[in-house]
DNA sequence: GTCATCATGTAAGCCGTTACATGATTGC
DNA sequence: GCAATCATGTAACGGCTTACATGATGAC
C-alpha cells in the first residue's frame, strides 16, 4: 500500500525525495497520514532495488561521479565512510544535507498500474480510498470494476453487521457501536452508488490510462 | 486489542473455548471479524501464561490427572506424544476433540479494566469501537473520558482532512475521497456528541464497574 | 471411505511501528 | 553554542495474516 502511494505521488507530482514524500503523504491526502520514516525509507530502497524508481542527481558537481564509483564494502563503518566521502565530495545541493531525489521509471509505472488494478487487499477502506484517489490513471472499465468490487464487499459487510444488530445479548453501548457501524456502511454504499452512476453517465470524464 | 476482546467476551459471556470465541467474535460484534486462529490461540496461551485466564476441566475423567503430570519435554515429538496421551486418557468431553475451556481470573479482570481505561491505541476507530462496546464495565467518569478523548482525536483529524480538502492539486477522484472522508469524520463527531449528551444527562444509566 | 465440521496449535512472513544513530544548516 | 528543522537511514519489535500439521467425529 505504501508502494502504491509512493509510485502514485511520484507519477503525479514528479520527482521527490523521501522527506518531501512524507510531507505530501501527511497533508496532501488524508489517507496514510503518519507514515513513518522507518517504513518509508526501506520502501524507497526496495522500490529502487526493484527498478521501479531511480535516484537522480540534482545538479551534482562533476567530482560526485567518482564518489559514485566507490564499491559497496558490506561493512557498516565502510558505508558510513562512503557517505562522509560523498558529503565531502559536495553532494549538498543547495545548503541542506544531500537529498536523494527519486524518479519513477517505466517499470515503476507498470508496477503502479498493477497495484492499482489487482483485486488483492482492496477490501479495506484505506486501500480502496488510495486506489480511488489515483483512479484517473485507470481506464474507465477498470475504474468501474474497482467501484463495483468495493460495493460488493460493502454489501457483504452490511449483511454481517445487520445480523450482528439482531443479537439480543448486546447492551446499549455495544448496540450503539453496531448501529453506527451499520449506518456507516450504508452511507458508504450510497456514496459508491453515486460514483458508479456518475461513472456510467459520463464515461469519458476521467483521463484515460495514458493521456 | 485481541486481548481486550477475549477478556471482554469471557467476562460477559462466561467460559468459552477458542473455537467458540472466534465464532462470537465473527458474528457477535462486527468489529474484529476475521480474526484468525493463528493469532487467537497464541493470544489465549499468552493470557493463560500471564494468569489472566485459566483452563478449566470440563467433566474430566479421573485418569486425566495423571496425564496432566507428564512434564514438558521441550521437544516437538514429545509434546505431540503428550497430546496423544491426553486423547487416549479420555479428555474428549462430549464426542468432539478435547476442547480447552477458559475462565477469566481476577487478574484477568484487572487486565481487562486496564486495557479498557488506558489511553494508548484508542485513537483508531476499531480500538475505540471495541472499548465503547464494553463501556458498561467502565465507571461513568471513565466512560465520559473515553468518549471525549475520542472526540478530541476526531477533531484534530477533521482539521487535517479539511486542510487537505483545500489542496488545489487534487483531481476529481482524489477530491471525492477527501470530501467523503471529511463527511465521515463529521458524522462520527456528531454521533459522539449525542453519546456524550446522553451520558451527561443520564449519568446512572450504565452499570457501574462492579455491579 | 471420504468429506465437512469441530478443534488446537506452529511457522513463516508482511507491513507497519518506535527508538536509535547520524549529520548539515539556519536562526537565536 | 544550542535548538529546530531538514534529511537519511538501521534495529528491534508488534500484531496480524496465511499456510501448514494434526486429529476426532458425524453424515453421506
Amino acid at each position: 500500500m505504501l508502494d502504491l502511494a509512493i509510485l502514485g505521488l511520484l507519477e503525479e507530482r514528479g520527482n521527490l525525495h523521501g522527506y518531501e514524500i512524507r510531507k505530501q503523504l501527511r497533508d496532501g491526502l488524508g489517507l496514510l497520514a503518519n507514515v513513518s520514516f522507518g517504513s518509508l525509507y526501506p520502501a524507497l530502497a526496495r522500490l529502487e532495488a526493484a527498478g521501479a524508481l531511480e535516484a537522480i542527481e540534482t545538479s551534482t558537481p562533476p567530482d560526485a561521479a567518482t564518489a559514485e564509483q566507490v564499491p559497496p564494502t558490506g561493512s557498516l563503518s565502510g558505508e558510513r565512510a562512503v557517505l562522509r566521502a560523498r558529503h565531502r565530495a559536495g553532494r549538498r545541493t543547495h545548503g541542506r544535507r544531500s537529498r536523494k531525489v527519486y524518479r519513477i521509471t517505466d517499470v515503476g509505472r507498470e508496477t503502479f498500474a498493477a497495484l492499482l488494478t489487482q483485486p488483492g487487499g482492496a477490501d479495506d477502506s484505506r486501500s480502496f480510498g488510495l486506489r480511488l484517489a489515483f483512479a484517473r490513471h485507470l481506464a474507465a472499465p477498470a475504474r468501474l470494476a474497482l467501484l463495483e468490487h468495493r460495493r460488493a464487499a460493502l454489501s457483504e459487510r452490511l449483511a454481517e453487521v445487520r445480523a450482528a444488530r439482531g443479537d439480543r445479548a448486546l447492551d446499549s453501548y455495544a448496540r450503539a457501536v453496531v448501529e453506527h457501524m451499520a449506518d456507516g456502511v450504508e452511507r458508504d454504499i450510497d456514496w459508491l452508488d453515486h460514483l458508479i452512476d456518475a461513472e456510467q453517465s459520463a464515461p469519458g470524464r476521467g483521463a484515460p490510462a495514458r493521456p
